[in-house]
Parts: structure tokens; sequence; C-alpha cells
DNA sequence: GTGAAAGCGCTAACAA
DNA sequence: TTGTTAGCGCTTTCAC
């Protein structure tokens, strides 16, 4: 009772909603659909002249096997998880791509990296699309809303697949790796304060990253566990890249002719972006201001001034992530939700001085 | 004729190789799979009694739901193409990805990203488990081996699944993009020649690359072309990171104690490796030694002395390959192969000078 | 409200 | 060598 074809081909283009089916392909060649599946997978029990039929009418039909239907079949399904990354242009997501793949492979699964590009909508069609490829589990790292419909992230938990969340998500409950981004950027700040800094500024990360929110509260609690006065004009919007950290320090610097004698960064892209502002506008480091990243990046320890940073285990993230997951997936997560915080360091490099006396 | 449970379960761990079914659930919660199919699909046709029953039952046997099943019926399935790149961790490879995904995107597909790091079984595992996961088509950035085994490329012909290609490979037909590399590293080297270097060193990049080989022959054409004498020792295996630069950089200026007036790098990572060693042996950039990168990554022009570097239109490179991946897609593919060449830039900034005239 | 049954595209026996 | 058929795990009518 099936019609004739059920794509309507034109010439080369083909016109229908719908793929060709290995019935199409049977119809089309006027064999049965098992000769047709056994031409596909190469079976040596084909004649050469129905094979040679079939092969055309599949070229004809420009048919395609459904990778899903013949899967199933087969127990030897690959095992992966999805990991969703805000930024992919950005070594620390590299190093915590790395790491969760490393960990993965060494339990036998795959993955497949998607990011979201600072695109909220993205962000929740990519964890659909991971979903409906059949991944068994999912690393997130969620942006920030506050008006944020978190309700993909609770589909997980309906269809009982497991999550890992690489930085928190208010009003979330799952697994989570992370860094204290509040206690390491204080004493970042505090580094500063002991020698002798008085005057810092802060630029900020993008407005969708819990981490940047998470290093400001830092600086603050330093400054004000200092006794020292704080102003609001030295927290400075930066970003998360390289030019994002060039331009905000071009007007803070230039146009504000702003001359605190430190600087903490979001992370070392942005301080990076400071170094060639700062250079432009003839000022040096760490001689005129003392510069502080975050991450520690590979390029970081390359700069012409290596950078003073807070290094963040990238890779262990990465590798934490994907083994809490799998974890999850194989006992079938009905424990309780962990949450992993791991040590950072201030790793002290050239880009930092104890302030001249003159002041 | 079905066993109680398909599953062996022992307190909260599941035994069984296979995962529960729907139809596992029917039995443990007493009803019938159309009724647990409709609690699963939050349809408001059932009892609140029968729904809790199958919600238990769900959650003891840690039912998941297949993907690939449920996915069959509702025609809305997601359109993807999957990317395979060698390194993750490298910026050139980012700018890729996102044009890729911007590209993807705006033809209403998405991206789905693997690497290979660098392992050619890696290569062939990824392209299948893409594959698999029925992505509508495959952009892959192939590893170079001489010895390797193409079937898991051809595979794809077989199964009608269109293929572009970054980066071309020996013995493969099919799409390709990428740009001339011989030609501009030819170029590079000329320019170099133009300002009175007569002793240039190259820098290679890693062995499995297409690309590094075109680089070098690009360098030796340029030699030969100028009647220049070429010393092989001059030929340096580098590698396509930051720290490859730097440690052969170090072997070759320090331990070999070689004295080029200029050198191209693989890269533009390898050249801000070859900065530091530089740095670190007293020499400068470009008063003592010219350095040319490859790519033209964000952190060319932030370096402590801007480089100078041929300009690969990265973003260009995904983007295109994208859209030549989807128009065969939806063509079904039965044109020719295409190869596209996308023009390179030399940008010169501050890393390359004119020889100066003691020598 | 719930169950039975058909069908999705495919593979793998097993007949013919 | 080829065709037929019984599933795979799921959703979706359509009776009951």
């Amino acid at each position: 009772m099936r019609p004739l074809c059920q794509n309507q081909c034109l010439g080369s283009i083909c016109m229908a909603g719908k793929n060709a089916t290995i019935h199409d392909v049977a119809e089309r060649a006027g064999v049965s659909i098992g000769t047709v599946s056994a031409v596909i997978n190469r079976k040596s029990t084909v004649s050469q002249h129905t094979r040679r039929k079939v092969l055309q009418a599949v070229s004809d039909l420009h048919y395609r096997p459904s990778a899903a239907a013949r899967r199933r079949l087969q127990p030897t399904a690959e095992k992966s998880v999805g990991l969703v990354v805000k930024e992919i242009n950005n070594p620390y997501f590299a190093d915590i791509i790395i790491g969760a793949q490393m960990a993965a492979k060494e339990r036998g699964y795959n993955l497949l990296v998607t990011h979201t590009e600072r695109s909220y909508d993205l962000e929740r069609e990519l964890v659909e699309l991971l979903v409906a490829k059949d991944v068994d589990g999912l690393i997130v790292n969620p942006l920030l809303d506050d008006n944020a419909d978190l309700s993909h992230l609770f589909e997980l938990k309906r269809h009982n697949i497991p999550l890992v969340l690489i930085e928190s998500v208010r009003g979330l409950q799952a697994n989570m790796v992370d860094v204290d981004n509040v206690a390491a950027s204080k004493s970042a700040v505090e580094y500063l304060i002991e020698n002798g800094h008085t005057h810092i500024a802060h630029f900020t990360g993008p407005k969708y990253s819990m981490h940047s929110a998470e290093r400001v509260e830092g600086v603050r609690r330093a400054f004000s566990s200092q006794r020292l006065i704080f102003d609001e004009d030295d927290i400075v919007p930066a970003g998360a890249r390289i030019d994002d950290g060039y331009t905000a320090a071009h007007h803070y610097f230039g146009e504000r002719g702003k001359r605190p004698t430190a600087v903490t960064c979001y992370n070392d892209l942005v301080a990076i972006g400071v170094y060639r502002a700062l250079r432009e506008l003839g000022l040096s480091v760490p001689d005129d201001v003392s510069v502080v990243g975050y991450d520690d990046i590979d390029i970081a320890q390359y700069a012409s001034v290596p950078l003073t940073t807070v290094r963040v285990p990238k890779r262990e993230m990465g590798g934490r992530a994907a083994e809490l997951l799998i974890n999850s997936i194989e006992s079938a997560g009905d424990g309780e939700y962990e949450r992993v915080f791991l040590e950072t360091e201030l790793v002290v490099r050239e880009s930092t001085t104890r302030v001249h006396q003159e002041a």
C-alpha cells in the first residue's frame, strides 16, 4: 500500500520533505528491502547485476540509510557525552575541553562539543540537539541570566539524563565542578594591597558570566576586609576577549585619565589587551601599573612581561566534570549531587611589583 | 514472552548491559507501554494514581527513553553537521569553528565539534561517531599520514554523506576549502629576501600536517627562484604550539648557535614561542632577527612586537566549508566536487625589518 | 483512563 | 541469490 515513490524528485533536486527510505530504493530497483540492506552492508551474497541496479537506485534517490534506525540492533552503540561551552575561541575553554575529552576517552566515551557564543536561545537549542543525538550525559557551562528559563536543564532530569555544571546556576540542583572565584579574586587583590597598592581597578568580564560576578565580589570583599575605600568607578566593564580589555583600558586610562597603581582582570585575555593599551599610552608594566590576570592560559607566561595570574586547574576541571558525569551515567545517578571545588593558586610573575614609596 | 525484567538490578546499581526499555517500565508499573509513553510525554490523559506508579517504575529502573527511537516519528529532526578538527586549543581552529557555526546556523543547521588531538585512530572513531549520530554532513580537517587508511572517509561516500575537507588529502576526491600555502609561504620568504635577508630559517609544523609540508615547500621555492643557497639545517622541526616554537628556537639559536637574520614560522603560536626564546637569549625582534608568523590569530597584533604574518581568512574558510557542505546536502550532492582556494595576505607589522647593511 | 495494535527504517534470521 | 518476516524502542491512533 505504499505509493510508488514517497518523494517527488525533479531532475537532481529532491523536493520532498521526507528522505528516501529503504523501501523506496527497493521499489525503484525492483527488489526487496532485504536485498537493498545487503547491498548497503556489503554482504557478498548479492549478484553483480542486482547490486548494480540497487546502487543505481540509491544514487537516483540520494538514499541515505538512517543512522538512528540501523544503530538500534548493533549494541556496539558508541558511548558519548555532550559538552556545551560559552565560547570556543578562548584558551580557557580549550583546556577544559581537552581535560574532559581525555577523561571521557579513558572511560570509553567520546566527546561532542558545542558552543553557545553568548546566545541564550542557542544554549537551549544545543542542549536539545545533544539530547536528540542520544548522548549519555551532558556537561554544561551555562549562561548567566536572571530572567532565564532553565526548563531545558530541568528537562534533562525528567529524561534521566545526567548533567554536570561547570559554573553554577541559581536555582538548579545539579552536579557541579568549579573553583571558588570569590576567594581567589579576593586573595589576588589582597596580595596587591600587601604590596602597597591602594588604588586598584578591576576589569570585569561579560554580564552573562557568573564567574565575572563572583570575581567582582571577591574584589569588593578584599577592600572591605582591609578597610580601604573603594570607588565604584574602578569596576570597569570589559569582557572576555583581548580586544575587550584593550578597548576598556584605553577608555579608562586614556579618556577618563584614571591612574590606579594596579589592575586585576577578569581573565588573562583581557590582561593582554590591557598590556597593549598601556604600552600605547606610554605606561609600563609593572613599574607604572601592576597587572593581574586570571586563568593562567598558556600565553600568560609568554607575554612580553610574564603575567601574574590566578591559576585555574582548567584541564582538571574538565576532567573532573567528565568523571562525575560518567560516574553518574554508570551508577544511574541516584546518589546525591556532588559539588566539587578545585584549588586555585596565585602565580606571581613579573607583571606585579611593590608600589613605589614616592606616592 | 518477555522475561519479567531484562535487567538485573542490585540495590541501586544496574548490572545489566542493556538499559531498561519502555516495556520493562510498563511491566514493573503493571500498565501498558502506551500508558508509559503517555506519562513520559506529559499527556494529560493519565490518572494521578497511574502516573505515580509509572514514575516510580521509571525511577526504579533508571529508565531513559531512547532518543533515537522517539525521534523517528517527529519529523522535526534538527539538522546538524559535524566538524572534526585536529586541535581544539589553537585559535586558528577556533576561528574556523566559529565561521562554520555561523554559516551553518544561517542555514538552519547546528554544529557538533570534535577534535582528534593528533590521533589517527581517533579521527576514524569520531567520524564514525558523528555518522552514528546521524549528522547530515561532515567537515573534516584530516590528519596527514602517508600510510593512512582512508576507509572511514570513503565510507562516507557509500552512505551518501556529504563531506567537505579543510586541508587536502592525497588520494581522496572531495569538496575542499583551503588556501594556497605554497604560494603564501613562498611570498612571505620573498618579502624577506627583498628586504635584504639571505639567511632565513623556517620553523616547521607537525609531521601530521599537510599545511606544514606545503609551507616548507613554499620556502624552498622562494629560495630556488631567487637562486639563493639553502641549508637543510635551517628547516627546523617545531610543531603547532607555543612551547614547540620556544623549545625549537632555544635549541636552534642557543645550543646550535645559529644566527639567521630572519625566521618564518609554521604559525603565529610558534612565532610567539620564538619571541620568548629570543628575548631570553638577549636577541631583539626585529633588530637582530625578523620573525614572520602564519594565520594572523588575534594575539598576533597584541604581541609586544606586533607580528608580521600571513593572514588566513579563517572564519571565511569555516563559513565556506559549511556552505559547500550544506549545498551538497540540500542538492543531494550529485554535482562535481568543488575545490575552493581562499586568498591570503601578508600583513606587515613590526616584527620584520630591512636587514642591516653592516653584514 | 487505559490497552492493543500499527508503523517508523532498518537488520538479521530463515525460507524459497 | 533473493524475498519474507520478526523484531528493535517508541509514538500514536482507536477501541474498550
